[in-house]
DNA sequence: TCGCCACCTTGACTTCGCTCAATCGGATTC
DNA sequence: GAATCCGATTGAGCGAAGTCAAGGTGGCGA
């Protein structure tokens, strides 16, 4: 395995807490695996057969409702672990998960997590702060569907995309591309154009795959108020 | 502890895989609370020091957005535990927990948690199958919240409420107050009265804290209908 | 038994986001 | 350079759900 890529996994959640001898033995017996743009990695209601952490890419995890309805759940990156909370049994996995663009990921079989649980019983912490790490993931995304309109979910989005350090106008690139985003937003492509179109407003220009932040403290103010009073600042 | 409350506690997902001699071990350490309609557990921000299991009564776990509107993310009763995910570390509880009702629980100090986790490996096991419950939980209310319309949510939260075995015409008692399961469901109490008049015509009638199902599968059928195709059916 | 209060329902109006459909723009291909 | 194609945008119309405000209705205490 390339030390890049192993670089990339040892800094994930999943196995950030590991000593190195752990992180070692586990990835020698994980497989990096190249996908394309498409490209289903499992499905839901399909046996948990590993855990994958994705090295380079864009991976969507997604269901289907029965009504034939598609709603995003995460889309993870770089350094992102998924599949761990269903890897310890042999349960199903509860979403289905597909390539956004072609990716790098690294697959690491349910036997050897289990085995890897039996001997060093500690790395069921290491499980435990992924999956927390997701849990906590999922209930901000209730609070934004549940608290927010579409055109501040976006505001939101484009936020996490600024680095932390940043102040005043900035640059983000768009990471996927535009469906996706607005599948991972709760709402339509034409809603998140016309979200678009609301944050010009609010000093922000989109361009292709690129926007400008005029001014990311007052987008920030935006995105936190209160919808049903928005009204009163003519 | 009273037996009857033993039992209940260690059927929950939280200790029912542990044997015998260990639940014990646990249950003895725990503390049982009693606590009024309103009172407060513990509040999102908060350092977790305790995981809870429900005995009797109902719990909602909720946030507040920073615009200050509450999202429900969760609401327990018998034998749901939560704040596992949380206890292992130190970390600050994601979420608030509030008595929806008069309570019995059992509170079980994060110290007893880590105990027990370095003694008896496997246990972790345990926090991470309770853990998972919940992941999956929160997925499908994610899948709900975007892939149906309130009146479908509706009638998903009261079937949801039948016993697995029945059948034809069937009748519910609502858990809580109309407030907190409009706020479940990510709607207004005001929409969750005019969603309970629009399955009137689906063969449903709410009268108080009852609801009577006129036709269990016919109600299945319209809460999985796809929202965009309802019309066609004149 | 009366009146009060909390909870729920209903009505009128507004806003938001979805659907359907037309169009635009940039990129690729021939 | 023209033809074409796909993703993105824009417009019109509609329905779902929120807001604000006005009535019920039942339970409980005086």
């Amino acid at each position: 395995m390339l030390s890049s890529i192993y670089q990339v996994a040892r800094k994930s959640l999943l196995l950030a807490g590991l000593p190195e001898d752990a992180a070692k033995a586990i990835l020698e017996r994980a497989r990096v695996r190249e996908t394309e743009r498409g490209a289903t990695v499992f499905l839901q209601g399909e046996r948990a057969a590993a855990v994958y952490i994705v090295i380079e890419g864009w991976v969507k995890l997604y269901r289907i409702a029965p009504n034939g309805a598609e709603a995003v759940v995460g889309v993870f990156t770089k350094g992102h672990s998924f599949g761990e909370a269903v890897a310890f049994t042999h349960d199903a996995y509860p979403v289905s998960a597909e390539c956004a663009t072609d990716c790098t990921l690294i697959r690491i079989e349910t036997d050897a997590i289990l085995r890897m649980v039996r001997d060093k019983p500690e790395f069921a912490l290491s499980l435990l702060s992924a999956t927390f790490a997701h849990l906590h993931r999922l209930v901000a995304q209730i609070e934004q569907l549940k608290a927010q309109t579409g055109a501040q979910r976006v505001a939101e989005f484009l936020l996490e995309l600024v680095p932390d350090d940043a102040s005043g106008k900035v640059e983000v690139k768009l990471p996927y591309d535009k469906v996706l985003i607005a599948g991972r937003l709760g709402m339509k492509p034409e809603s998140l154009s016309r979200a678009f179109a609301k944050l010009r407003e609010h000093g922000v220009k989109v361009k292709q795959n690129h926007a400008v932040i005029e001014h990311l403290e007052s987008l920030r103010d935006y995105a936190e108020e209160d919808p049903a009073t928005a009204w009163q600042k003519g």
